[in-house]
DNA sequence: CTGCCGCTGTACGGTACCGTACGGGCGACG
DNA sequence: CGTCGCCCGTACGGTACCGTACAGCGGCAG
C-alpha cells in the first residue's frame, strides 16, 4: 500500500490520502469558520471546496419562503462542494456552519478538479464520500418518517458527537429544530425527555452528552447504519469503527 | 458538438451519449422487467446496472424488521447501480420494480466501469445523474417533513407520470404507502381527496391522471425543483424542460 | 445599572396522522 | 362455480405532533 500523508490533517478524507496525492492538492488555504458562515451558496458556482478540521456544517434545502430544512451534516470526516466532482459547478443546497470556531482547509475548485483528473485515487476517495452522504440522506428520510422526535434528536446528537472533540455540543434549540424539521418548542421538550433519561445535560446553548451508550440504545436502528457505511467505504474515524 | 447516438434508446441517459460512447458500452442485454423484480440487492455486489426504457423502479431502505421506506424513484430517465461509479461495489439500498412490463438494457458492472474509465464523457454524464438523484432525495426529505399527505401524493404521482408513456399509473395503494411512508388506508383516503378535486381518477390498481396542470398546482413547491435540476444537468425529457 | 435581544421554558387548543380492524369486491385458479 | 388472495373502502379511538403565544432568564452594549 502507498504511504500515507506525513503532514497530519485533522480531516479524515485528507488523512487517507497518499503524500503524493496531497502534494497534488497543495497549497491549502486555512480558514477559521464562524457560525452561519456560508460554505456553499445554493444555485451559485462553487469557487472553493472546504475540508473541515473541526466544527460542524449543516446542509439545507432552502424553500421559497426562506425557511430551511436540514438534509445532512458535515464535519471533519467530510467535505463540502462535492457537486463539482459530479460534473456540476453548483449545488441546489446550502452548506452553512452550524458550530463555528473550527478550522478548515479550502482549495479552489479548479485546482481540485485538476488534481482529481491527474490522480484517480483522489477522485475515487471523494466519490466514496458521496456514496456515504447518500446513505446519510436516505437514513434521514426513514428516520423522519418513522421515528418520534426523541429518537431523531438522539440520532442527531450522536452524529454531532461523532464529529466533535468533546462531549459538549454548542447548538441552540432553534438550530436543532431546523435540522430535525420540527418546532423549536418541540426540541426543548424533547431535550428534557433525554435529560430525564440521564442521557444528556442541557443548558443555555450547550448540550452535554453524559451517557453515549445509553443514547445509542435510545436511538436504536436509526443510528449506526450510515455510520457503518462510512467505515466501510472510507475507513474508521474518531472511535467509530476503531479496532476493538 | 459530437454526434449523438444513431441507435435510438428509450433511455434518456443513453440517448444523450455520442455514438462512440455507446459503442464502447455495447453490447447491451435486453431484459423484460416484472413487478417486484430486484435490480439492486442491498449490501450485495452489483453484478449489472440497468438502464430502464419503461416502467418504474423504486429505491428503498430496508429496515431490520423487513419493512421498507421509499427514498427515490427511477424510470427511463435514469439508471440503477450508480454506486459502482462512486467506487463502491454495493449499495445499502434496494432497487425494485414497482411498475413492471417494461424493458431495460443491462450491462455487466465490469464492462461499464471499463467504458467509463476509457471515455470520460460517459462517466461524467452518469455522475451528473447522481447529482440529480441527490436532489430528488433532498426534496423527499423536505416534502415528508413539511407537506400533508395530499401534496406528497400529488408529487409522487407527478414523478411517476413523468416517467410513463400515458396517463395511467398502475400502482396499488400499498405500494404508494411504502413510497410515501404512510399507512395504506391513508393513501386510499388521500386518493379520494385528489379525485374529489377532479385531478385524478382511481380504480382498482390504476390511477389515471386527468388534470396534470391542476395536480402540479396542487403539489406546489414540492414538485419542480428537482426536476429543473435534472433538466439543467442532463437535459430535457418527455416534455419536461422542452422548448416551449 | 439599564435596556434589549437571543435563548429557553411552558401552555393551549387543534388536527393530521397513526394502529388496528373488519367487511366487501374483483380476478384467478382449481 | 366456488373459494381464496389480493385489493380497496371505511371506521374508531388515540396521540404526537403543530401553530401560536407569552413570560423569564442571561448576557452583552451602552
Amino acid at each position: 500500500m502507498a504511504p500515507r500523508s506525513r503532514l497530519q490533517f485533522n480531516n479524515v478524507l485528507l488523512s487517507k490520502l497518499t503524500a503524493d496525492d496531497v502534494a497534488c492538492l497543495q497549497p491549502f488555504e486555512r480558514a477559521q469558520l464562524a457560525r452561519d458562515q456560508v460554505l456553499v451558496d445554493p444555485h451559485t458556482p462553487i469557487a472553493s471546496v472546504f475540508f473541515l478540521e473541526s466544527g460542524i456544517a449543516s446542509v439545507h434545502e432552502v424553500l421559497r419562503d426562506g425557511s430551511r430544512v436540514g438534509v445532512g451534516i458535515i464535519g471533519f470526516e467530510g467535505m463540502t462542494g462535492w457537486s463539482v466532482l459530479l460534473g456540476c459547478d453548483r449545488s441546489p443546497h446550502e452548506a452553512i456552519i452550524a458550530i463555528g470556531g473550527g478550522g478548515a482547509l479550502s482549495i479552489p475548485t479548479e485546482r481540485l478538479l485538476r488534481a482529481c483528473s491527474d490522480r484517480p485515487g483522489l477522485n475515487a476517495l471523494f466519490l466514496r464520500y458521496v456514496q456515504y452522504f447518500m446513505s446519510q440522506m436516505a437514513r434521514t428520510i426513514t428516520s423522519n418518517l418513522r421515528d418520534p422526535i426523541e429518537r431523531r434528536l438522539a440520532r442527531w446528537l450522536l452524529m454531532n458527537h461523532d464529529r466533535l472533540g468533546g462531549d459538549e455540543i454548542h447548538l441552540t434549540h432553534d438550530q436543532l429544530g431546523v435540522m430535525l424539521g420540527v418546532r423549536r418548542a418541540s426540541v426543548t421538550d424533547t431535550l428534557h425527555i433525554l435529560e430525564g433519561e440521564r442521557l444528556i445535560r442541557s443548558t443555555r446553548g450547550v448540550i452535554v452528552i453524559s451517557d453515549r451508550p445509553g443514547l445509542e440504545a435510545f436511538a436504536g436502528e436509526t443510528y449506526g447504519v450510515a455510520e457503518a457505511e462510512y467505515v466501510r467505504v472510507i475507513g474508521p474515524f474518531a472511535g467509530l469503527g476503531a479496532v476493538h
